[in-house]
DNA sequence: ACTGTTTATCGTCAAGGAGACGACTATGAT
DNA sequence: ATCATAGTCGTCTCCTTGACGATAAACAGT
C-alpha cells in the first residue's frame, strides 16, 4: 500500500520532560517559562517537537541536554548521567489549542549538582518544589503562595512523574540516580525521605540497604560532609531490582 | 503563534493492543493476520489509527470493541469489561516502512470467555500462546514449531505487555481481571500460575488472598466446576493495591 | 580539655509474614 | 466402597521488619 496521507489525520509529536532532583530535603522539578502563546508567561515542563528522523528517546535525551546540559543514559551504563525512562503519553484532542499534539513524557532523575539553568533555548528555567507546583497542601488551603497551574496538562504529567518516582524507588535501586557517583547511606536515606515525604529510621534503613546484596558497593572512602561521624562512601551496585522491596511507611 | 505546519514533521499515530487472557493454564494474546503489506500475511497485534477528534484511550477502547467485541472500563467501575491501561509508546523512525508512525500501546487483561474472533475489520484473529509467540524456549532451541516473528516491532510490544502483566499482579489485585465476575480461589491461583509460569502452594496462596483485606469478597455461593470439593465463590474486592505484595517465587 | 550536638553504625527484641507441609473435608468417578 | 481431585484449616520455623538502646567519631563552644 503506497503512502496515502488521506488515510490518517496528521499529528504533531512532542516529548515533555519531568526532570526531578532532590535538594534541601525536598523533591524539585525543572520548569521553564513559556515565551510565547499559548500559556505565554506560564511555567511548563521542558520539551519540544520530535524531529522527523529521530527516535522518541533520542528526542528526550536531546531536549534534556539542550535545556539542562545534562547527559542521560537510559538503563545502560550507570556512570555519570541522569536516569531517563519513558513515563506515559498524553494525547487528549484539545490539550494544545493550536493543533493536535501527542506528547510522550519522559521521566528524568538527576542528582542535585547541575546548575539550575544551563542550556540555550529556554530563556528562563528554574527548579521548583513539586509540593509547591502541585499545591500539595493538607486540604486546609492555608498555603501562602497560591500556585498558578502549569501550562497545558503538565500538572497531570508532573503528578504522574512524581508518583512513578515514588513507587519506583520502592522496588528498584533507582534512588541512587538522585545521588552523586559516591554517596553515604545517610544521603541515600534523605533521598527516600524527600521523595516520600516521610521520616525513616536511620538504623533500620542502614541495615536494609547495606544488607541487600548488590545495592551498594563500598568505595573505601569516607566523608564527613554532613557533619557528625564520618560515613562510609558507596557507589550504586549492579542490582536494579530490590527484593524484598523497600517498604514505604503507611500514610 | 498561528498554526504553522512547517514547524514540525507530521506523524501518524496509532494504538496497538496487547490483549491477554488465561486459558488452558497458559497466557494467551490476541493476534490478527495482516491482509495487506507491509508484513502481509504475518500476525500482528490488533490496532489502528487514532482519529482526529479522539482521545488515545478512546481509540484503544474502540479498537478493542471492533476487534473483539469486548467492552473495556479503564480503572473506573469494576463491573463486566476488561481492564485497559496504557503500556508504552513506540516511535522508532523506521518501525513502519511506509511512513513515520508513533504507536501508543495499550494493555488489556480479559477473562477467557470471549469468542476468539468477533469484530468486523479483522479478517482473521486468534488467540496464541505468548510462550509460542515469543519463542519462550529454554535456550536449547528444541521447540517444534518455529515461530515467525510478529509484524513491525510487535514482538517487543508484546514482551513489554507480558512483563507488565507479570509484575503488576504482584502488587495489585489485577489478576482478577483475568477471571469471570465470580471465581474461586483456585481459579485465581491458576491465573497467577499461568502468568508467572510457576506452581504455587494452594494452601499458602489461599491464606494469602483470603487474608488480604479488600482483595476478595465472598458471594455466598459455591461451585464445583473444577471438580473436587466445592469451592467458595468470590468477587473482586475494592482494594487495588496489595500490601504486602504477592511474592513471585525466585527464578 | 571537657561537654554537648550531630551523624553513623551495631545490636537486641518482639511481632508478623512466608515457605514447607500435615491433616481433614466434600465432591465426582470407577 | 474406594479413589482421585480440589479446597480449607493448622502448625512450625525462618526471615524481615519496626522500635529502640548503645556506642563511635567527628565538630562547636566554653
Amino acid at each position: 500500500m503506497p503512502y496515502d496521507p488521506s488515510a490518517f489525520p496528521p499529528f504533531a509529536v512532542t516529548v515533555d520532560l519531568v526532570v526531578l532532583t532532590v535538594r534541601k530535603d525536598a523533591l524539585y522539578a525543572l520548569v521553564v517559562r513559556r515565551g510565547e502563546p499559548p500559556y505565554q508567561g506560564r511555567w511548563a515542563l521542558p520539551g519540544g517537537f520530535v524531529r522527523g528522523d529521530e527516535d522518541l528517546e533520542e528526542a528526550a535525551a536531546r531536549e534534556l541536554t539542550e535545556e539542562t546540559g545534562l547527559r542521560s543514559q537510559a538503563l545502560e551504563d550507570q556512570d555519570a548521567g541522569a536516569h531517563l525512562e519513558q513515563l506515559a503519553t498524553y494525547g487528549a484532542p484539545q490539550r494544545d489549542p493550536r493543533m493536535r499534539v501527542v506528547s510522550v513524557a519522559y521521566l528524568v532523575l538527576a542528582p542535585d549538582l547541575p546548575a539550575p539553568t544551563a542550556g540555550g533555548d529556554a530563556r528562563s528555567a528554574r527548579w521548583a518544589s513539586t509540593d509547591t507546583l502541585l499545591g500539595a497542601g493538607d486540604g486546609s488551603g492555608w498555603e501562602v503562595e497560591q500556585q498558578v497551574p502549569l501550562a497545558f496538562d503538565h500538572d497531570q504529567i508532573l503528578r504522574d512523574g512524581v508518583e512513578r518516582a515514588r513507587s519506583k524507588i520502592e522496588y528498584s535501586s533507582l534512588a541512587t540516580a538522585f545521588c552523586p557517583p559516591e554517596f553515604t547511606v545517610g544521603e541515600l536515606r534523605r533521598v527516600y525521605e524527600a521523595v516520600w515525604g516521610v521520616a525513616l529510621d536511620p538504623r533500620n534503613f542502614h541495615r536494609k540497604v547495606t544488607g541487600t546484596p548488590g545495592f551498594l558497593v563500598p568505595t573505601g572512602g569516607t566523608t564527613t560532609r554532613q557533619g557528625g561521624r564520618p560515613a562510609q562512601l558507596f557507589r550504586a551496585g549492579g542490582a536494579t531490582l530490590l527484593n524484598p522491596p523497600m517498604l514505604r511507611p503507611e500514610v
